[in-house]
DNA sequence: GCTCGCACGGCACATATGTTCTGTTCGGAA
DNA sequence: TTCCGAACAGAACATATGTGCCGTGCGAGC
């Protein structure tokens, strides 16, 4: 951990993780006096400076409980995206409505993750993937996967596609050859759809799976 | 989503959504009136009760800035628990210190996870996987899995198991057999551990795992 | 038209809260 | 010893901020 800081600083450091993890809002001077049996408010704000240089906090001036607590290198920490579930998805079952969803409100519910998790990416939506269709690629039945919408991809990717002519969508592996596309699935005893490359439109690259068991 | 919140009170809520995006502390009446163009702190107020009653805040009277964001049906939300990374872990290999490490402070990272993502759980901690040991888990190379703090289980359950004779700790499945224990890694290729069931002291149970791409 | 409740405007007030100033204590360097 | 800066005490001060009060406009219902 940090061994930069004093006895005291630690200790006002776990107040303010305990107490806005509490409030989900931040202490003021004299919480964090009270919380930590300290005499007087000259000495938080004394040691809220000493924080502050050595970037374990972010306060800003003259407003009240604006103490933002970094990771110690000074980065933000704490903050986790509403990533909107927007279905069901099997290899080969269609997502409920092609994801144009996104930007209206019209899916039922979200699960938030963090920015570790989305890679820093905002536009990520996901899916609970259903069956056990896609296990060579270590996904299972109940897993979510977490996509980056985009509408290009490499070769080999992992992408959710849509297909115009079927109007459904699925979750493949993608190749391009020549004028047509093939699309794998990740499940050695299914094979691969051949269309033609305007046929297909991606929706997004899975960059993350999560499972519960 | 919500139809039963005036235009105002939406805005409201989106403010407030943003503010706290920005500043990881939540704005103070003249702050909402500013940022949505309302003429009167009063009228602030005002709204912030309907939507208190509504459920989607909660307040705390006479304290500053003292706005959570719930979800709409009175619940908190919005929480991350930093989750230890006590450190890597392959199927025979050993965890850097047998997991006493986990009130101390002896660990090096952490990750951020949801509590949807922990279940709830308070005493969890994650370890990297290395090597493709547990492919038949679904589970490799640089994924991360995360575990529950217990010393029992029930058979069959993927659980971290310190082998006391050997001073290692391992990520294997569990089977008591008699006054012996079974310990089946997650590879068909590899065989699995006999040893006698009081050489074993459970470290934790596998309760989620998490894939980037 | 009249009443009444809802949403709003304006403003003063009380207090919650960050800041600052003056000292004090204490340990190490000179 | 003397000097000096880090850490702390205590209190006053300035302002940031929530609250309450009084009034207005307006549409619904009678």
């Amino acid at each position: 951990m940090a061994d930069d800081l004093s006895l005291k600083q630690r200790s006002i450091l776990q107040f303010l993780e305990e107490f806005i993890a509490d409030h989900d809002y931040p202490p003021s001077i004299r919480d964090i006096q009270n919380g930590c049996d300290i005499s007087s408010t000259s000495v938080v704000d004394y040691n809220l400076k000493r924080l502050e240089e050595k970037g374990y906090i972010r306060r800003d001036r003259e407003v009240s409980r604006a103490i933002e607590l970094l990771n110690g290198q000074g980065e933000r920490r704490r903050r986790t995206i509403a990533v909107p579930l927007l279905g069901k998805i099997a290899a080969g079952r269609p997502i409920p409505t092609p994801p144009d969803t996104l930007s209206a409100g019209g899916y039922e519910d979200t699960i938030e993750l963090t920015e570790e998790q989305t890679g820093g990416r905002s536009n990520v939506f996901a899916l609970r993937v259903e069956g056990n269709s896609m296990i060579d690629a270590l996904i299972n039945d109940g897993d979510i996967v977490v996509l980056e919408q985009t509408d290009t991809c490499d070769d080999g990717e992992m992408v959710a596609v849509w297909l115009k002519g079927e109007n459904e969508t699925t979750l493949k592996k993608f190749f391009r050859e020549g004028e047509r596309v093939r699309l794998q699935p990740m499940n050695a005893t299914m094979s691969p759809i051949y269309t033609a490359a305007d046929n297909v439109a991606v929706q997004g690259r899975v960059v993350t799976a999560i499972r519960s068991l």
